[in-house]
RNA sequence: GGGGGUGUAGCUCAGUUGGUUAGAGCGAUCGCCUGUCACGCGAUAGGUCGAGGGUUCGAGUCCCUUCACUCCCGCCA
């Protein structure tokens, strides 16, 4: 052994450190037992996963880390080419177009635990910089295809190293739409009970009169709310600390009363004289609630709705304790919108993956109304984190160039930018489709973590500085020099 | 780009309405004890209270600015 300074941590500790520390200090920080352990954890699962994957058939390979910049997507990390001088490479975000080649070159089953680059700001779920995928794609498949070899895998390796129960062995499918009025997000923790209803009818009747609420459902706003069971004998301060903390998120509040019988149905709570008897009637009738149980209501645009919707969920249902930890949940979100229109500039994008399959034979009719076209493209969810999005690709040129034009592409701008993907789908491109499941979210509910960084050996922090490499760094000038650079001094 | 939280010894933290020399536990160093293993006992060292400015007779504490880390929003097809 080598001789040893003072450690600038303990390292036979379950305290917890600033993350500053642990991450200069790594090396140290990764001789602790708990962290040690996630690391060998993610060792295992991913050798795991390499085995199952190999004996479905699948071959693992590899494809270029430097490669070209789509227009797509989130931000690029670029590469100044030496030999090209003002030319760049790009990092990938995924081996996507390769994928799909590889497809085309009659690889029928391909996967790789892939490095994919984006620049994009950093969350406790998600790494600034870098992560890992499992990226697969099979060839002559439907969506069904997919979800079979991916639902096997996740329920065998979830088993095979946790010993929390999973909700469900075969995944339930939920609709995009249905995911975002029932829990206003398309990622749902489905061990949280609660569902969102809309009772936007309910606020058009002469026997109610509660004002605010109806001039906003007059001039288009919508109502939503959330039902908590048997909750009549919470106290008050429950009830207001919710609409404390739903205006501190930046929304109107939240309305609430509880079903009472006294005598006769009423409403206990605030705005509960608001309401009439049958009108009580008809909300416990729509959103399934009885007497004792309470409403949450929020009123406002689809947007703001989903949003507020989304977080109360999660924060009433911690607030009541509803949420079991030793369940995995898993999920399938399906028909995706192939587009959606962009609320600041009103032009119609694309939602997700533009090369996703549109699901039905589209005629002009359906082209004229994009915002109606869905796509064989779908997320798998668990306790609430995205794990992995997919799709069945758009294996067919010409239907392509008809999708893009719709987002304000035209078909030169689409041979330029994806010539190498255009120019091998118009030689007998099969129908295929894959998914990405992210290792790292994957090995994050593994070892029971709600950062990514427990499951990550050397993380950046948030600013997506390596503080014990000390990257990103200043270069040299001889080095800007031969790369044809020149910086800008900023300020 | 925006909002919240945190910042006091190597580490984790306490520090009252602003008041004299800023403390504790762990760790470190030295010594003693010891079939020890999160040993025990004693002593010692260790502080720009994140940084800068302001108010005040007096600031760890109040005000302003700024920096770092972190969580969230935007962003991540």
């Amino acid at each position: 052994m080598g001789i040893c300074k003072e450690l600038p941590m303990p390292i036979f500790s379950d305290q917890e450190y600033a993350e500053e520390i642990r991450l200069k200090y790594r090396f140290l920080d990764l001789r602790r037992k708990k962290i040690h352990e996630n690391i060998i954890l993610r060792s295992k699962v991913i050798s795991y996963i390499r085995n199952e994957m190999t004996k479905l058939g699948f071959l693992e390979f590899q494809t270029p880390i430097l490669t070209s910049s789509s227009p797509e997507g989130a931000r690029d990390f670029l590469v100044p080419s030496r030999l090209n001088p003002g030319k760049f490479y790009a990092l990938p975000q995924a081996p996507q177009q390769f994928k799909q080649l590889i497809m085309v070159s009659g690889f029928d089953r391909y996967f790789q635990i892939a490095p994919c680059f984006r620049d994009e700001d950093a969350r406790a779920d998600r790494s600034p910089g870098e992560f890992y995928q499992l990226d697969l794609e099979m060839s002559f498949v439907e969506q069904e295809d997919v979800f079979n070899v991916v639902e096997k895998l996740m329920v065998n390796t979830f088993k095979s190293f946790s010993n929390k129960k999973l909700m469900f062995d075969k995944f339930p499918k939920i609709s995009y739409k249905e995911a975002m009025l029932k829990y206003g997000t398309d990622k749902p923790d489905l061990r949280n009970p609660l569902i969102v209803n809309d009772i936007t009818e309910i606020f058009t009747r002469e026997d109610v009169s509660f004002e605010i609420f109806k001039k906003l459902v007059k001039s288009g706003s919508k109502v939503r709310c959330i039902v908590t069971k048997n909750t009549k004998d919470k106290p008050r301060s429950f009830f207001d600390n919710i609409d404390k903390w739903a205006k501190g998120e930046g929304a109107s509040g939240l309305a609430y009363f509880t079903f009472e019988n006294d005598k006769d149905i009423s409403a206990k709570g605030p705005i509960g004289k608001f309401f009439s008897k049958e009108a009580l009637l008809e909300i416990m009738k729509k959103t399934n609630c009885e007497i004792g149980d309470s409403i949450f209501m929020a009123c406002g645009t689809k947007d703001e709705l989903e949003k507020i919707t989304s977080l109360a969920r999660d924060k009433i249902a911690r607030d009541l304790d509803l949420i079991d930890e030793n369940i995995f949940a898993f999920c399938w979100i399906v028909d995706y919108p192939m587009f959606e229109k962009n609320e600041l500039t009103n032009k119609i994008e694309f939602s997700h993956n533009p090369f996703s399959m549109p699901q039905g034979n589209l005629s002009e009719k359906d082209l004229k109304n994009p915002l109606e076209i869905l796509a064989y493209q779908y997320d798998i969810v668990c306790n609430g984190i995205e794990l992995s999005s997919g799709a069945i690709r758009n294996h067919k040129p010409e239907l392509m160039y008809k999708l893009f034009s719709i987002a304000g592409y035209d078909k030169n701008q689409i041979d330029e930018k994806f010539s190498g993907m255009i120019n091998a789908l118009s030689y007998g491109a099969p129908p295929h489709g894959g998914i990405a499941p992210g290792i790292d979210r994957i090995v994050m509910l593994l070892a029971n973590e709600k950062n990514i960084r427990e499951v990550t050996m050397f993380p950046m922090n948030q600013n997506a500085q390596d503080l014990m490499m000390n990257a990103p760094s200043e270069v040299n000038p001889d080095q800007l020099k031969e790369l044809n650079l020149s910086l800008k001094t900023k300020k």
